[in-house]
This record gives C-alpha cells, structure tokens and sequence, in this order.
DNA sequence: GTTTATCGTCCTACTAGTAGGTAGACAACA
DNA sequence: TGTTGTCTACCTACTAGTAGGACGATAAAC
C-alpha cells in the first residue's frame, strides 16, 4: 500500500537524478506509472511544487539518515565513516548515483525560487551536520583539522560533491571512494 | 569581425553553463543573436552537434589555457595556484561561473553519445594536465603527496568541480576560494 | 437503513506554447 | 555558376497546464 503521490515522486527521483530538472516531464512519469498526466497534476499541480515535494522529502530522508548515523555510531570517526560508505554504495548498486540536491544545485540559475531555496537548505543542513561530526572529533582529538571545522566542513562536502561527478564523468563507480576516502583519512590524527 | 558560427557558441555557452544540454534552445540563440532557428541549424544541423562544436571548442580553449600556464610559470606551485586563480577570478566576475564540461558531466546519462564522450575527453586531458603538475611538484620538493600524483590530481579535481557547486547552491562566490585554497595549502610542503 | 452530499482520485479531451528540425526561395559573392 | 548564408514558412512531437466529468468511498441527514 503505496499512496500515488509517493509512486510520483518516487519514479521522478531517478529521473531527476539522471536528468535534472528539465530532464524530465510529466509523460515520463505518467508513462512509468500507468497513470495519466492529468492526475499527475491533480496531485501536483505544478512542476515546481512536484520537485519542491520531492526535495522535501528527499531533506526529511536525509535528515532521518543523518540522525540515525549519530545514534548507531558513538564515535565521531565512525560517523563519517558511515557517512562515505552510505555514498559509496549508493554509486555502487548505482540505487542512487548522485545526491538529488547537488544535481539541482548545478542548474541553480534557472530553478524556480521555491526550488533553488530548498536545495541551498539541504546544503546547509549537510554543511551543518558535517561541521558538528569534525567538531566533536576534533574535540576527542580523533580528527585533526587545519581550518576550522566549519571549513573543513565545506571543503568536506565539495569532494563529495566532486567524486560523484567524477564517478559520472569517468562512468566508473569506484572513483567515488578513490577520492574520498584519501580525503577522509587526511582527517586522522593517527595516519600522522 | 566575428563569425555566426562562433556568435551562435558564444551565446550557447552561458546558456549551457546555466542551465546544461536542456536548459537552452535554438529559440533562446535566435533571440539572442537575431538570427532565425533555421539559420543556426544551418551552422549546426542538430542540437548534438551544436554542443559536440562547443565543447570541442572549450576543449581547445582548455588545452590553450593550461599549456600557457605552463609556459608562464616555471613553478609547479605557480602553475597551480594560477589555475585556481583563474577559477576564482571566473566564478567571481561571474564570467564563467562553472565548467562548461562539469555541467554537462552532472547529466551523463542523457547526454547524446558524442557530447558525452568529449566530456569524458576533457575530465581525463584536466586530470592528465594535474597529474603532471604534482609529479613534477612532488619531484622537487615543492609538493607532498600522501597519494600518488594521479590520485592527487583526481581529488584535486573533485575539490574544484564540488566547490563551483557549493559556490553556486550558497550562491557566494567566495566560497569557491573557501574551499580549494585550503587545498591547494595543503600540498605545499612549506605548510607542514 | 437508505438517501444525499461531499471528497478524492482519475479520466478524456483540450489548450497555448515550445522543442528540434526541414523545404525551398532568395540574395550575395567567388 | 555554384557556393554560402539567410530567410519565410512549415512540420511533428512534445511541453506544462486546464476544463469538466465519471467513479467510488465516506459521512451526515432523514
């Protein structure tokens, strides 16, 4: 038992993956779901409030994930750990090969307000949640960070950003890990 | 005294760099340039060829750019800190706010065959050129790689393509430099 | 307990506008 | 005379979005 409105948004996802904003349409979706365009708008009247939904629930869904990882895992280490590995599988199975907000960050420019404002949130919270990670293992003297944690943060969440893209560019999943991990372990104290 | 031809990538490239393969259209050139859709079909027969043309070109602009680079700088640190320079002075002035291929590689999996294929091109000829400039960093002591250089130069990459995104979803500029100089910074054996 | 009204969902049929692309005429020019 | 570039005029397919109605479920009124 599955509401039409999350079958929407669930075919849109990878097509919004692959495709970006403009890379797909309601036929897409009406085709993969055997329903008709009319009652896709019925459900989401707009293109921007389809894709502002699915943001949403794709921030709601990180947010849970994000939080459950710090309650698995005590250690700052391990978070972060699980964190890459998250990704890392993701690109691999290729379930989801690129994070939905970073490819809509791309096309920033000629996203409706609605949309651009809730894919910056995303980038925010991530920023956020990664600061506080580097914070708390600075703090137990697991991480040892060159700039703030802040910064680190962000330069943190760039290489993610960029070994998605360069897992696409290159079509090989593995470059994914290749850059980040060498990035993560920069982080520990003990490899010094 | 410049040619329609070169008018027509002129006009199509911030387009692409906003909004990639289906963020622009033959109508957006023909508005822009005063010239109708079936002229530019003319200079370029189909959408594919169109940015197949561009990137090519941006491709050899790149080549141009970054063998310059090379000759000007006799340093591998200068060479360096030169391109993220550049990078930065564009992102700035806003006049190239991202890497035209970066855009498209967000869109791999839509992308025509031949568009993709030049984009991968220039992915490996960028990380082939970074690659290089590490070696021969390392190979004087001016650098120290944790990596081998063409790991190196992969996550270098990546730190750069992320922090355009990051530059463009927080909308400030400044971020890119935020992000990458710590980076670079990192390299230099000076710094340790 | 049956009727009545309302709501949610989906439908067919349609709109105006845009997508990439084509055919053929005309003019300048080598 | 043929080539190059531009034009008007058009095409088909597709875009997001709308109008209005059919159907079943649910709930209130009698």
């Amino acid at each position: 038992m599955i509401s039409t409105s999350e079958k929407i948004l669930d075919v849109a996802q990878p097509l919004i993956v692959a495709g970006g904003y403009n890379g797909f349409s309601y036929a897409d979706i009406s085709d993969a779901i055997g329903i008709r365009k009319a009652s896709i708008h019925h459900h989401f009247p707009t293109k921007a409030e389809l894709v502002s939904a699915l943001v949403d629930r794709y921030r709601q869904q990180t947010a849970l994930g994000l939080k459950s990882l710090q309650e698995q895992f005590a250690s700052p280490t391990d978070q972060l750990q699980a964190y890459v590995n998250f990704w890392q599988a993701c690109i691999g199975d290729a379930s989801l090969p690129f994070c939905v907000c970073a490819m809509l960050a791309g096309e920033m420019p000629m996203l409706p307000d609605e949309v651009a404002s809730r894919v910056r949130a995303h980038f925010h919270h991530l920023a956020g949640w990664l600061t506080s990670v580097l914070q708390a293992g600075a703090e137990q003297h697991l991480f040892r960070l060159d700039q703030r944690p802040h910064e680190e943060a962000q330069m943190l969440m760039a290489s993610v950003h960029g070994a998605m893209l360069s897992a696409r560019a290159f079509d090989d999943p593995g470059m994914f890990a290749a850059i980040v991990k060498p990035q993560f372990a920069r982080l520990l104290v003990a490899d010094r």
